[in-house]
Parts: C-alpha cells; sequence; structure tokens
DNA sequence: ATATTACGATACTGTATCGTATCGTAATAG
DNA sequence: CTATTACGATACGATACAGTATCGTAATAT
C-alpha cells in the first residue's frame, strides 16, 4: 500500500472525508479559542467524535494539523461593485469589520503572532489564507482606480492598504470594539491624500 | 502580623525588593517569548534564581503574576518636539517602530489579543500600559495643531491615530518586517485629509 | 538571646497533555 | 470468504506544570 488518493481503490475500509473535515474544522475553532499552546488534541478528538488515534493517522502532531486547519482558511466573501472606488473600498473593510467582529475574530490573529517564534508556519499560513488576498482585493480597488487616472501619479497603494486595514487593528487594541461608521471614516480621511488633485 | 508597607518595619527578615524586581522583568520577557498559556512559573523561577515559594509569598497565582509584569510596562520616550506637526508625528512614529522591532515586540500584543478571553485582564493592562499612553502622544501632537489652526474643522484625531498606528501593525501581519522610512510615507497619506484647506 | 519573617532547595500532589500501543468491530477490494 | 485499512475506545508512558508543604539557614526587631 503505497500511496493513497482520492482516485485508487484499496483493499481496506476508505476513509471518510467528512471525518477529516470536521476534525480541521473543530482544529480552527480551538486554534482561534484556546491559542496554539493551550489547544489540545485530547479536547479536538473529543469535539470532532474520533479517537486520537484517527487524528495521528492523518497528521504526524501537533503542528501538522494546526498547520493543515490553517490551510482550510479563506476570504468568503464576493467582489464588490458600487461604482465608486470610495464605495468599493468602504463594502470591502466593511466585510472585513464583520470577519473582525465575529467570535474570537482578533484572537486567531494573536495566536499566531505569539506563535511566531514557535511555529512560525502559523504566521505563514495565516498570512497567505486570509492576510495577502484581503490585502490584493483592496489594491486591485486602487490599482484599477489608479489606471483610470483618479489617484495622484505618485500613491503609494500599499500604504494606502496598510492604513486603511491596520487601523481596524489598532482601534480594537485600544477598545475592543470597532464602531459602526469606522471604514467610511477611515477612507474619507486616506481619500484626500490619494486621490489626483484638480488645477 | 497585619499590614506590610515599605515603611513599617516588621521583627522578621525583610523582603529584598531587588527579588520582586528581578521576578517581574523575567516573567515579562517570558510572557513575550511563550505566551501566557506556555510561560511557566518553574521556569521563571529558575531564570530569576528564586525559588517557586519566594513567587507564591507575593502572588498567589499565575494570572496575578503576569499582571503584575505588565503593571511594570511604561513608555520610556521622551517627548518629541521637531517644530512641525508632521514632524513630531514621524518622530513619534519611529519611536514605535523602533519598540515594535525589537526581540519578541510584536508577540507580547499577539499573546494579550489571543488570551483576551480566557485571561482578560492582561489585554487590559496591556492596553492602560502601553497602548493608551502611546495614542495620548498621538492625540496631543494633534491636538496642539488643531488649537493652531492647522487643521481642518471636523477632522476627527482619533480615526488619525487609528490610522497612524494601526498601519504598523498590517505592515507586520502582511511580511513580518517595518521598512525605514515607513512612518515619513505614513504621516504623508494621512495629512491631506487632515490639514485644513487654503482658500 | 528569642521570636519572627524571608529565603532557596527540595519534594510532593493532582492534573493535563502529547504521542503511542492495543483491541474488537466496521467497511471495503478481490 | 480472506485480507486489508479505518475506526472508536481505551490504556499507557513520559513529561510538564500549577500550586503546596517542609526544612534548615538567613536577616531582621526586640
Amino acid at each position: 500500500m503505497v500511496a493513497k488518493t482520492s482516485v485508487e481503490k484499496s483493499a481496506g475500509r476508505p476513509r471518510d472525508p467528512e471525518t477529516e473535515r470536521r476534525i480541521l474544522e473543530v482544529t480552527l475553532r480551538h486554534l482561534a479559542e484556546e491559542g496554539y499552546s493551550r489547544m489540545s488534541l485530547d479536547n479536538i478528538a473529543l469535539a470532532a467524535g474520533v479517537s486520537k488515534p484517527t487524528i495521528y493517522r492523518r497528521w504526524p502532531g501537533k503542528a501538522d494539523l494546526a498547520t493543515a486547519a490553517l490551510r482550510t482558511l479563506q476570504l468568503a466573501e464576493p467582489p464588490v461593485d458600487t461604482g465608486t472606488t470610495t464605495g468599493d473600498l468602504i463594502a470591502t473593510l466593511e466585510n472585513f469589520s464583520r470577519s473582525l467582529l465575529r467570535p474570537n475574530g482578533l484572537s486567531l490573529i494573536g495566536t499566531v503572532l505569539a506563535e511566531e517564534a514557535h511555529t512560525p508556519e502559523l504566521l505563514a499560513l495565516f498570512r497567505e489564507r486570509l492576510v495577502v488576498p484581503r490585502r490584493q482585493m483592496l489594491l486591485a480597488i486602487l490599482d484599477r482606480a489608479k489606471r483610470r487616472g483618479e489617484l495622484r501619479r505618485g500613491a503609494n497603494l500599499d500604504v494606502a492598504v496598510n492604513l486603511l486595514v491596520g487601523a481596524f487593528y489598532a482601534r480594537y487594541l485600544a477598545a475592543s470594539a470597532i464602531p459602526a461608521g469606522f471604514p467610511r471614516e477611515l477612507v474619507a480621511m486616506v481619500w484626500p491624500g490619494l486621490v489626483r488633485q484638480r488645477r
């Protein structure tokens, strides 16, 4: 028995894909709720209704399981199209705000940052699956505006994205809350630094 | 023996303040390096050169010790005075950048966020000791500018602070690095959204 | 000197956790 | 049917850890 792929049929009992899906889902939740260090495979097995050997049959260790769980992360938001650049920015940031305000919304971020020195693959995966795609979304909106001649010549789009996204983290750190009109206020303040001046 | 204050002399051996200071220093370091859950009192005692009962004589438990350690945090930067508002903002943000780029600079932030649900006093203390004072510094600079008539009438200074501070977090999350000219770029982009327009 | 509190060293208790081993039953291919 | 892999249940071994107990020595006040 060499390789086990989804097309190949072996002589034994087939693995249940639902089992794997459930383990990963529970793991992601526990990672967010407990952090990496406190997250326990005993508790994950219990919550997923599987035995520990079932988990170890798929992943050699705790870090591998956590990594696999983070690999399931993805942005689940439709593209926005409001007709204006600022409208698109605001809508995208509102999606972002909503995902941050979910239970444990910030704690997964906290966890991957806290674990950077010990288990750096966690931050790498988080970055790849959520951070970069979100930024690309915002960059795409700004890039279209730039190509339409809306933005000033030297506008650094990356800096704009850092400002817009980062403000949520700062706000949360300051008060564990993000007010409703926040995205609009952010865009309103950054926009004059972006927009092409009329002469 | 009722209360033990620094002026009262009891009949027994006095406590060594250096012992307490050392324990707290080591605790803060371990909290930043290991996170709260993985931080261990065994290791702190070892690193501080004290016994565990010595720690427990001062603090009833792990959370109390971590909380006390965070209470020692404080901003250790002199006020800036460059002669211009943007200069002051940039200088303050450069101080901020330097503190974030220290070893484990972001992991303490990560830790308090990750622990919010389990040990909320950690985030509360971190907020009180570092987050709020930093914001006050930036707000003070902006407030002075506002009173000098430099800023637009309705400029929301809180939003500006969120943008400026938060951009560092976003940048770090995206690439685990903060480039040298970052503060200047941020201020340059936010400033047009703040400054009073000439007419 | 005695009494008192602080201290490090050490040991202990109870619990938790990772990773491993085992077993009987389940689900498949041939 | 046999052989094979998957599974849950269970147990195990080794280690770690928070919190507690104990003891002899240290550092003070009276």
